[in-house]
RNA sequence: GCGCCGCUAGCUCAACUGGUAGAGCAACUGACUCUUAAUCAGUAGGUUCGGGGUUCAAGUCCCUGGCGGCGUACCA
């Protein structure tokens, strides 16, 4: 066959350049479609401007009764996913985003040109528009009896192979080739787009105002991360990406604006894992005059909801367990919880007991680890785990909150929960400090530790300050990480699942 | 970050204790006018992730780098 020495004309000679890059054999099947779009582009537009179809796949499903009867000619389009040719037939499933049609071609009604052209020069991965008139097929498939078909776009790299699943890598690398290919992959971004509106239609119907916050900020702040730093080079400053909209949306608080929510990108310079992706989209909601039981209630609405419109009956199965999403979610304080595990209460015990108690169950003592974060080890090494079915944990330890009021009834503690489902965390919400001095004192605090070397210590933000200062009312503030609840509503195990382009070390040349 | 495992044709995967790299799909040629993982006959396709080493001989063993998966740490 000839290939090296074949002149493909002038459109595809870029083409054929890229090709170059490319592996023999990759090369050759490249240099296979060329030869055929050199012949094709004789007398064929291979690229047209637009293709006016009647109906879509699913809409030729649903009137397919009609349309038989009444032999209406349909016009449909799609992409060519394979080829079954008998000879002087030709079987092609033709798919578009709702789903698959086969189309039907027969030479003596073509005619041999013609024939040849979707028989020999048309490839798998091709967009293709039909025109014809419905049928079953003796097995039973819905088929459209082609009198007429049009390129809308040729293909010159081949699909991935049809019967196996590709790989993770590939899918997240190529997810085009992984959407062209796998229905669960469409089905998952289609539901995650659902989600995201569902949400916003509840925050809307909870009288919540959709605002925008910064995404560049000259300091970031209202969560514990490293962030991304850039620069902006008219102002000859250093800007960092967010790693929280907290403390912007309080400021709108602050001014005024009594419900107010964002759903936004965060930004965070650290490690990616199965649940960790570089950016994550993040919700964060506050509302004036509320405490974190009126956001509790509130988040018990929202995963209700969610459970019902996108659940069975409010149950959801994730990863083979069923979880229940009836109202009330189990409450538990942290402290009875962590009591409950290690068999005495840690409140009255003495860093030293409760170091021994880490010892004790072989977790490894770090150095600098103070008497909050012993506790939240033990917390995530003997609560977390057992909190599968929806759980609110509630009332932390204060040194673990920086950015919540203090408790009203027990000192020591603050006013805060998190929402654990299936062993991870969904949900974090504070009555949110509103105390300017000691706001202040918290971000003196936070100096120290990065003074101490604490690279993910926040700075302290004046700006901020100044605004509480002018009077910030009793507030209820609420985080939801958005792509995990995407993956408990999809049942996805990996965070790449249901970002569609999940960030990936650059391939190696 | 660290630990373990993986990387072989465009895709999904084989190749025993080191001994001439294979299959299916995709591609190409031919047959076939209701096929559907179409079928049948044939053909072609490889820097076995990169670099170095051991050996008569390396996809296989060793070292090193890259990318990925899982676990772990931190977090959402």
């Amino acid at each position: 066959m000839a290939t090296e020495d074949h002149d493909p004309g002038p459109a595809p000679a870029d083409a054929a350049a890229a090709a170059a890059q490319e592996s023999e054999n990759l090369r050759k099947l490249i240099a296979g479609r060329l030869e055929k779009m050199a012949e094709l582009g004789q007398r064929t537009e291979l690229y047209p401007y637009a293709y006016r179809r009647t109906h879509d796949s699913s809409q030729l499903r649903a009137h397919e009764q009609d349309l038989t009867a009444a032999g209406t000619p349909v016009r449909f389009a799609g992409r060519l996913m394979a080829k079954r040719g008998t000879g002087k037939t030709l079987f092609v499933p033709v798919q578009d985003e709702s789903g698959r049609v086969q189309a039907y071609f027969k030479q003596d009604e073509l005619g041999e040109e013609r024939f040849r052209q979707v028989n020999k020069l048309m490839d798998i991965g091709d967009w293709i528009g039909v025109e014809g008139t419905l049928f079953r097929t003796r097995t039973g498939e819905l088929t459209i009896h082609a009198t007429d078909f049009t390129f809308l776009a040729k293909a010159i790299r081949p699909l991935p192979e049809k019967y196996h699943e590709m790989g993770l890598e590939l899918k997240s690398r190529r997810r085009h080739l992984d959407l062209a290919m796998n229905q669960e992959s469409r089905d998952r971004f289609r539901r995650r787009s659902a989600v995201i509106a569902d949400i916003r239609a509840f925050f809307a119907a909870e009288g919540f105002l959709e605002v925008e916050t910064p995404v560049l900020q000259p300091l970031y702040g209202g969560a514990t991360a490293r962030p991304f730093t850039t620069r902006h080079n008219a102002l000859d400053t250093t800007l960092y990406l967010r790693i929280a909209d907290e403390l912007y949306l309080k400021r709108l608080i602050i001014g005024g604006l009594e419900k107010v929510y964002e759903i936004a990108k965060d930004f965070r310079n650290e490690g990616m894992d199965r649940t960790h992706n570089p950016e994550f989209t993040m919700l964060e909601c506050y509302a004036a005059y509320w405490d974190y039981t009126d956001m509790m209630d509130l988040t018990e609405r929202l995963l209700r909801r969610l459970a019902l419109n996108f659940g069975d009956e409010g149950r959801l199965t994730y990863g083979g367990v069923e979880l229940d999403f009836s109202l009330p979610f189990a409450r538990v304080r942290f402290m009875d919880a962590l009591a409950e595990r290690t068999g005495g209460d840690l409140m009255a015990a003495t860093d030293d007991e409760i170091a021994a108690e880490l010892q004790r169950r072989s977790i490894p003592l770090k150095k600098g680890m103070g008497r909050d974060k012993m506790l939240d080890v033990l917390f995530s090494e003997l609560v977390e785990p057992q909190l599968v079915q929806p759980t609110f944990v509630m009332d932390h330890p204060k040194e673990l909150s920086p950015l919540a009021k203090g408790h009203r009834a027990t000192p020591g503690l603050v006013e805060r929960f998190e929402l654990f489902v299936a062993g991870f965390e969904l949900a974090n919400s504070f009555s949110e400090l509103n105390d300017p001095r000691e706001q202040r004192a918290r971000f003196a605090d936070q100096r120290a530790l990065a003074e101490a070397g604490d690279d993910e210590a926040q700075p302290v933000d004046e700006d901020f300050l100044q605004a509480m200062e002018a009077g910030m009312p009793p507030t209820g503030g609420l985080g939801v990480g958005i792509d995990r609840l995407i993956m408990l509503l999809t049942d996805s195990n990996n965070i790449r699942d249901v970002l569609l382009f999940p960030h990936m070390r650059p391939e190696a040349d």
